[in-house]
DNA sequence: TGTTATAATGAGCGAGCGCTCACTTTCCTA
DNA sequence: TAGGAAAGTGAGCGCTCGCTCATTATAACA
């Protein structure tokens, strides 16, 4: 096939992304073959390689397509949220639904991107710059809801969002590995619970 | 060296468990090749097939005996606290002291074995296992809360535990890649007024 | 339909790694 | 101090895997 449309050559990209994540999230980085990465894309080793220079690029590239537009997503998706306090639950429902219901691979793609993180330079300042946008947001809901009232004047918005981010990561974690007890429906409840507690200021005398 | 005696020989098994835990942290599991961690605790590549069967036993091994004992270490080091919640708020500050000054390797290590977690069966249940212990021993602190009506009786202890456990796993992932941003002694005040807001009955007037 | 540029193929190269084993060294005992 | 048992050595075997490249197949165009 030679002088090929850009569409199908973006398409033959993802099924290769696609393939790629599949055996990643199944084999982890470094026991993933580029054999079986071909083989589950629908087409050759050589093939592959006109489309990513290495191996690593793969992971990389899934790392940035992937993984690194989590931030934007919430941002995006929580934009319409009355408040800070609706956009915060907002949030902690949205993270539940996507490790429940629409991106069930995704934590372990993540898993998986941490351990290389180790290693590889590149992926660990990805994950960082995920970690600080995703941190930058939740900060700027906590400020939010201090500067209009709604939260408690003294709550440390750094402390707060480094807080909830790393307990999402947590919990995406042990997710992966399918620890048994863990009910995030139950988790989503009590967390809010902890949230409205300690950050929304009680008008008095309402609920 | 022929019959030597079982000093020696826990001291050179320990030696290896230095050394194979050093250049797991270093390299990742996959990376780190039974070359470096002979030289590294210094011995032959033969002499170390002595103490231990394959790489991947020295992987457990580690997991076992350096990971495995959080669990029973947190209980021993809070059994003398008076209360669910002195109990409670020591658990954090051991994490963060762990975590800070005294065990700054072994999260590097979790991180580690999390990975392989997902190919290597054994892993896995050992990880699980470490995080169900972590989760019951926290369940009984909340519990012991909320029968002597230290804590609000509503409260959920096997969610509230599993959410503990997760941001410790959380906030331990994003010291190990060194996330800027991240600072853990803010974050433990916040999670203590967190804690404190939503779980401790105030006494009428009190505080 | 013949031409051409490009997509696709897959056997094989070269390097690396886990593990073995024939051999050497060292300490204990009698 | 001679003998033996156990500790220690390290070159190399067998295998895997990322990546290449000479070759083939194919879609667009004249």
């Amino acid at each position: 096939m030679p002088k090929v449309t850009a569409e199908h050559k973006e398409n033959r990209r993802q099924a290769i992304l696609d393939a790629a994540q599949a055996v990643f999230v199944e084999k982890g980085y470094q026991l993933a073959t580029i054999d079986e990465i071909a083989a589950r894309g629908g087409l050759s080793v050589g093939a592959l390689y006109r489309y990513f220079p290495t191996k690593s690029d793969m992971m990389l590239t899934l790392l940035e397509e992937r993984l690194g537009r989590t931030p934007e997503l919430f941002r995006r998706l929580t934009m319409h949220a009355e408040g800070a306090w609706q956009r915060l639950s907002l949030c902690v429902d949205l993270f539940v639904l996507a490790l429940r219901v629409r991106h069930p691979g995704t934590g372990r793609l993540l898993l998986v991107a941490w351990g290389e993180a180790l290693q590889d330079r590149t992926a660990r300042l990805g994950l960082q710059r995920r970690f600080s946008d995703l941190l930058g947001y939740m900060k700027s809901v906590v400020e939010e809801g201090i500067a209009s009232g709604e939260f408690r004047p003294d709550a440390d918005p750094s402390a707060l969002a480094a807080l909830l981010v790393s307990l999402a990561d947590g919990v995406t974690l042990s997710w992966s590995i399918a620890t048994p007890g863990v009910d995030v429906r139950r988790m989503r409840g009590t967390v809010l619970g902890m949230l409205r507690a300690y950050l929304v200021q009680s008008r008095s005398g309402e609920e």
